[in-house]
DNA sequence: CGGTGTCTTGAATACCATCAAGTCTTGTGG
DNA sequence: CCACAAGACTTGATGGTATTCAAGACACCG
């Protein structure tokens, strides 16, 4: 975790040479395009691409709203959400943004108005230019297909979670973002070595905000996992007990 | 509407010259940098996109399964949902689609398993070949421009949508699933001269799958909004007599 | 003309929210 | 280091929203 590591305040450029070292999906997203186009084309391309390495403590906002105007911010380390507000005080979380991850394809295009990051976790990040992207976009086929590939999948995403929240039961939509949050830590390697012991900073108001449930009716639905030894939850780490009754509760098979 | 009017059952090819003549959104989809590649660099940078039109009566699938594979289905009349379906028999309809829209950016870079394409009224649509929609895309930055556009409204549109089933009450959901509609209706042209009379063709159950409730409910909340006075709905029309209410209704302002 | 799909309405029930009280943890300042 | 405040979690009681079940009216189509 990346709790109780030092805090950065202000803004930290780091030499290029160390761009992206811990950050584990580097080849899933944005930032090997980018930064191929920075080592290799800089000079002769005219390509350059501007980051800045920044921090954010536990339940602050990643970026201030005025920031996302032009900065596209990539998670390096740490957990954060990406959310809405309602006028009324609720909120929804719309994906938990794991280590290695770019928030959104969309913001790499645009700003997008009313949306939220909250870091979950203290969370170190990268903020890059916007226009530097869509240079880099625009003349290097494969950072299009890169960032194509990283678009399907947050499709996809979203519409998981829109058939959840329109379909499902409490009891079926909570075991099913611990599954995807499971899939997606093991794909990063995040994951204990036999799989079953994972870093979980959510609280249960992030629970909730995500499922479009309530912070008590969460605790309900997990005691009940915890009573029937599906998983164990404590310490901010997951133990996976039952890993095929968890899955059989989330709607999929065990692999 | 595209009811009633004659059904192609086969492929039917058409000339180019005629390409999205009676499609109102040309110029906001990727129709148009599309077709402008074909028409004038076809001979010149060997760009050639080909495109078939064809049609659905209602009720029936806009595209196979297996043809979604390797097509890309622009509506050019008549209304479309897109949905998932649960193990279970439930559905979800993730977006309706309109006359002269793109089903999703996301189906221009891959397919995506489990997408169904229903038609609601008859439809007439044309399919592209994603291997030339990606080969204008990656030799025409004005092409790639556009899909980003519509990409980013995707994104808000599937925001919204989670947002609603995760925070709202049904009496929220239904008048915002109207007035989303009514907006799109309007920007297409497609209102009546006064802008308070519009076709309407979707089914109790379509509302219900696109809002995550039963169509028993559906009716519930639409009988009160009729006692209310704030619309009239028949004949697959609808007249909206209380523009200020409804918007309330849905926690929008009136424009 | 029956069959199918659609819509409506009421009654009973399930699911989840809200309210409330209490325990435990975490963080902060004296 | 301790005291206190704030946040996080649990559990039970109560109520509201939406589902399920059921029965009937109506329109449309072959």
């Amino acid at each position: 975790m990346a709790a109780k590591s030092k805090i950065h305040r202000a803004s930290d450029p780091t030499p290029t040479q160390q761009i992206c070292c811990p950050c584990p999906a580097y080849t899933l997203n944005i930032c090997q395009p980018a930064l191929a186009a920075y080592g290799s084309k800089q000079a002769t391309a005219g390509l350059q691409v501007r980051q800045v390495a920044r921090s954010a403590m536990a339940r602050r906002l990643v970026c201030q709203q005025q920031e996302l105007r032009d900065a596209v911010p990539v998670i390096c380390d740490g957990w954060a959400a990406c959310y809405i507000n309602l006028p009324n005080g609720g909120r929804q979380i719309l994906s938990i943004v794991l280590p290695g991850e770019l928030v959104s394809t969309a913001l790499v295009f645009e700003t997008i108005q009313n949306w939220f990051i909250e870091a979950i976790t203290d969370v170190q990040y990268r903020t890059f230019k916007r226009s530097d992207l869509l240079e880099v976009l625009f003349k290097r086929p494969e950072a299009l297909e890169c960032i194509s590939r990283a678009w399907v999948e947050e499709r996809k995403h979203a519409d998981q979670l829109i058939l959840d929240l329109g379909c499902r039961l409490a009891e079926e939509r909570i075991p099913r973002l611990i599954v995807q949050l499971v899939k997606r830590l093991k794909a990063l390697g995040l994951s204990d070595t036999d799989g079953k012991r994972f870093p979980f900073p959510l609280r249960h108001h992030h629970i909730a905000d995500a499922t479009g449930l309530t912070p008590v009716h969460v605790s309900k639905v997990l005691s009940e996992l915890r009573r029937r030894n599906i998983l164990a939850l404590s310490d901010r780490f997951l133990v996976i007990l039952d890993p095929i009754a968890l899955y059989h509760a989330a709607g999929e098979k065990w692999p």
